[in-house]
DNA sequence: AAGTGAACCTGAAGGC
DNA sequence: TGCCTTCAGGTTCACT
């Protein structure tokens, strides 16, 4: 579900709410998602004070005056919503009490002092594949989940060259090579599929072919850094994709969807004209890739 | 090492 | 209407 941009919607939609807000009550209603919550979690939320809302790769990071970080992962089911005084919301009565309660409301802060006011932070998932981790904020880095992530794809830090030293020697199809994190941090299902879509190459072709013996980057590889990088910053740019039940924190959808060229488009006309192809759907490792085989060489 | 399939879970959609 | 199968944006693990 939420690969990078969907992320990234959200925790752009939970800024107003969260940003120096200090949470007064916290609650979980079931023991785990898909691994236990904390077991302290809510004595640790309760009280503390937001310090931040970032984001690495899929997680977001929630940064505690205590110190703490919570690292949120929204799985593929998994959103946010945030309800306020005009929704209904009642201090200390909790989502899964009132008559808003959602079935699979698994997590709900009450927070003050944020820029949105009063407000309460529902984690709602049905399949729960998400989940709530902790670490020490001064340890964060070194956590299993975020050590040996690959880099972003915005901002300045993907470029050619690092995806080469990645990619070197790697026999794994090259679709394959983009969904690892530790390769490149972010991509998932949908936006691997455009990225190499546009790039105009193979999703079965052998990775290390976009690198040159000598270690350097090919000009297939040049295109296709720059394709990753455009796709993710149209999405973010768009608010997401809205696929499923995936909405963003105040219900709304992204609009990325209209603009997938060939993910879920199986039997459509090629999208890069003049291409005459068509767009196929292929199984690669028990997962769907939607590609043009007449020019994604 | 590389590749596949299953597992974790629920719900939506399509076929009959 | 209802039952059954298949599939889904992620990640990890076991196996060949």
């Amino acid at each position: 579900m939420p690969e990078l941009p969907e992320v990234e919607t959200v925790r752009r939609g939970l800024l107003p709410a969260l940003d120096g807000a200090t949470i007064v009550a916290a609650k979980a209603t079931r023991p785990d998602l898909r691994f236990p919550f904390p077991p302290d979690l809510e004595a640790r939320l309760t009280g503390s004070q937001i310090v931040s809302l970032s984001r690495r790769a899929k997680y977001l990071l929630l940064s505690t005056d205590r110190a703490d970080t919570f690292i949120l992962h929204l799985g593929m089911s998994g959103s946010y919503r945030v309800e306020t005084a005009s929704t209904r919301f009642t201090p200390g009565v909790f989502a899964h009490e009132r008559s808003t309660a959602r079935a699979h409301d698994h997590l709900i802060l009450d927070v003050e002092g944020g820029q949105a006011g009063a407000s309460q932070i529902i984690y709602n998932d049905p399949r729960r594949f998400g989940f709530v981790l902790h670490a020490r904020t001064c340890a964060l880095s070194a956590h299993p989940m975020i050590a040996g992530l690959g880099p972003e794809p915005t901002g300045n830090t993907l470029s050619p060259d690092i995806l080469a030293g990645a990619l070197s020697g790697k026999k794994t199809p090259l679709k394959a090579a983009l969904l690892d994190q530790r390769v490149i941090s972010g991509l998932g299902n949908i936006y691997v599929c455009e990225a190499l879509s546009r790039a105009k190459l193979s999703p079965r072709r052998q990775a290390g072919s976009l690198v040159k013996k000598d270690g350097t980057p090919t000009t297939r590889l040049v295109r296709l850094t720059a394709c990753i990088r455009q796709v993710i910053a149209e999405a973010i740019e768009a608010g997401g994709s809205s696929l499923r039940d995936h909405r963003q924190t105040d219900g709304s959808m992204g609009y990325f969807q209209h603009s997938f060229r060939v993910y879920d488009r199986e039997h459509a006309p090629c999208p890069n004209a003049p291409c005459p192809g068509t767009v196929r759907r292929i199984v690669q490792s028990g997962r769907s890739t939607f590609f043009c085989p007449t020019c994604q060489r």
